[in-house]
DNA sequence: CTACATTATGACACCGGTGTCAAAGTACAT
DNA sequence: ATGTACTTTGACACCGGTGTCATAATGTAG
């Protein structure tokens, strides 16, 4: 019993003395076949090794039980790693797909070039999920795209006015706030700020928004001089706070827009000769492993990427089923470690 | 100009005024077909957002650009995250693949469960990449599966005697023999190694065997007692460690398996008032990120996951191209930090 | 014994492309 | 005008399944 290539259904047909009608029945376990019949075919197909062909019958069915994910490349041209936030989520995305039943397609674009997959997966995924800081300024006409086909997609990060998706974030505002919160509960009067505040980076824009909202209201005033602009890698928060410092600039807590800024800047501080916490207390965002490891240990606003993986397949499913749903915020949590406390 | 659903060839062709044909051939720029023709199938296609259906496309073709990825999960029950050496291959593949003009499938496979999609994506994906720590013995069966199918594929890991597929891998016997080096360089007398020294875990054994080697090279014997077993999860070292100390195990110089490990070995030691480097070296493996975090730094054996990734992919590539090719064994390297050296 | 469900199966069109082949159209040489 | 070559196009089978419909086989009520 063989066959020359990968088995057919019409070769199970053959060797069971059916029809190839009745081998796809029997294989999906339709209640119309005969039970004798249903295990006389899965024998066969055990013994030649069959699989049905996912292109055959997801071109006849119109649809692939399969998730994409476009991940873009962060703003470093770093050729090396993978933001280890990006990873994170990678990992539990494609751990919630597998708990739903459905394969992950994925996708790695540089935002500067053409997205190559975007529709282009539209047949082969059921929905598409975008992950990725993004000049979101660029998205705009490409969703745009995406929504004129009515393709099924969802978006990680900030929710932009006057767009239309669907978005999974955490609660970036709020996580700010609860950052001011905590080093005011420490008693902290002069506050610093790393990270791209502008709208290129919707998220530590928002971020930023609720840092600043929350020292205002304590009358402490967050000023130009108080700011230095940094991508989310370690040496860019490194850079940033030396050019702080170097520019004399007094200040007795440091938020930073993402765990790597922190880790740099963490690394600028000590150089520099400032004692961790109880010069400049110090707070990232994100909570990736390092943040744990490091010493003195980061304090930081975790963002629940499990959940956030989770949530991001189970609104897309939902949305595929043409259910109604709204943007999903995920609570911040501030987990407080070293940085911030003896 | 209007289709109901999304485009087809058809739907061109109609508009455009030519047959389905000439419309597929122009789209994939025949040289049979007129320059004219061409620009306006284009321009009619752009104007519908037309994209080529994959399904059918690679249902015809009988190949389709896309790599699956089978991750198995590592043998800790944690439902929270994946190991990160293994996200970090993960995100390498990515890359890699992404480099090549391939997409990559990821299926999450439980390494206990029916590996729903083993060779159920052989139609999806040119080839497999078989990605995890497996309790290989289980494999076995699985593989010789694939190899029957003639299914292309890659393991990355140890080589295990007798085993017909392709792998790529670390030398773990030279990452262990490095170990070793360095800590007889470093005048060490009392190893210890923690980690699954058992056919269970090809890779851990390997590196413990070039571990061994060496140390009875230089008369320093690794008996029974000076091995605790321990999977790759800090939990795990961190308690393995602890009951070396508890049997009252005398020793300077710890080798884990992973750095895991040895993150969860540092704390046990520490909680037990040894001094890292002075009292106890401490060796890990994989140089994951948190390595370079840990105060002390960790001294770990480097593998690659970049070059493997590319490995990996390149040499699936090749298999399919129908190509000769051979094991791929990767260098490892020692990196020296502060947990054996001021 | 006829009438009418019920169950099990096969024949066949179809999903949306790709590749082959025949044929129409044009050019140029004889 | 005839023949040969080349370019460009359309018709059609095909990839390997799924879904619909017709039909055969069996049961069973009237």
């Amino acid at each position: 019993m063989k066959t020359k290539g990968k088995a057919t259904s019409f070769d199970i047909a053959h060797f069971a003395g059916v029809s190839q009608s009745t081998v796809s029945r029997a294989l999906r376990n339709s209640p119309l076949v005969n039970e004798e019949t249903r295990r006389k075919v899965w024998e066969v197909a055990k013994k030649l090794n069959y699989k049905v062909d996912k292109n055959a019958s997801n071109l006849r069915t119109q649809q692939s039980a399969t998730l994409a994910i476009l991940l873009f490349e962060d703003p470093t041209g770093d050729e090396s790693q993978i933001n280890p936030f990006f990873l994170n989520m990678l990992g539990s995305i494609t751990r919630a797909c597998a708990k739903e039943g459905y394969d992950l397609l994925v996708s790695f674009q540089s935002i500067s070039q053409d997205w190559r997959a975007e529709y282009e997966d539209s047949h082969r995924a059921d929905g598409i999920i975008l992950l990725g800081y993004g000049d979101y300024m660029d998205y705009q006409s490409r969703l745009q795209n995406l929504l004129a086909q009515d393709t099924k997609f969802v978006c990680w990060g900030a929710k932009v006015e006057g767009r239309q998706d669907l978005t999974v974030s955490c609660d970036n505002y709020g996580g700010g706030q609860l950052a001011a919160k905590h080093l005011i509960a420490n008693g902290r009067k002069h506050c610093v700020f790393i990270g791209d505040a502008s709208e290129h980076s919707p998220e530590f824009l928002t971020r930023f928004k609720g840092f600043k909202d929350i020292l205002e209201q304590h009358n402490i005033p967050l000023g130009e001089r108080n700011i230095a602009n940094a991508i989310s890698t370690e040496d860019s928060g490194y850079h940033a706070t030396r050019s702080l410092l170097a520019n004399n600039v007094k200040f007795d807590a440091l938020f930073a827009a993402s765990d790597l800024i922190a880790i740099g800047a963490i690394k600028a501080l000590k150089e520099a000769g400032l004692k961790i916490p109880e010069d400049v207390n110090v707070i990232g965002f994100d909570n990736i492993a390092a943040a744990n490891y490091i010493t003195p240990s980061l304090t930081t606003i975790q963002q629940n990427t499990t959940l956030a993986g989770q949530m991001l397949v189970s609104n897309l499913l939902s949305l595929i089923r043409g259910e109604e749903i709204t943007d999903t915020l995920l609570p911040p949590k501030l987990i407080i470690r070293e940085t911030t406390s003896k």
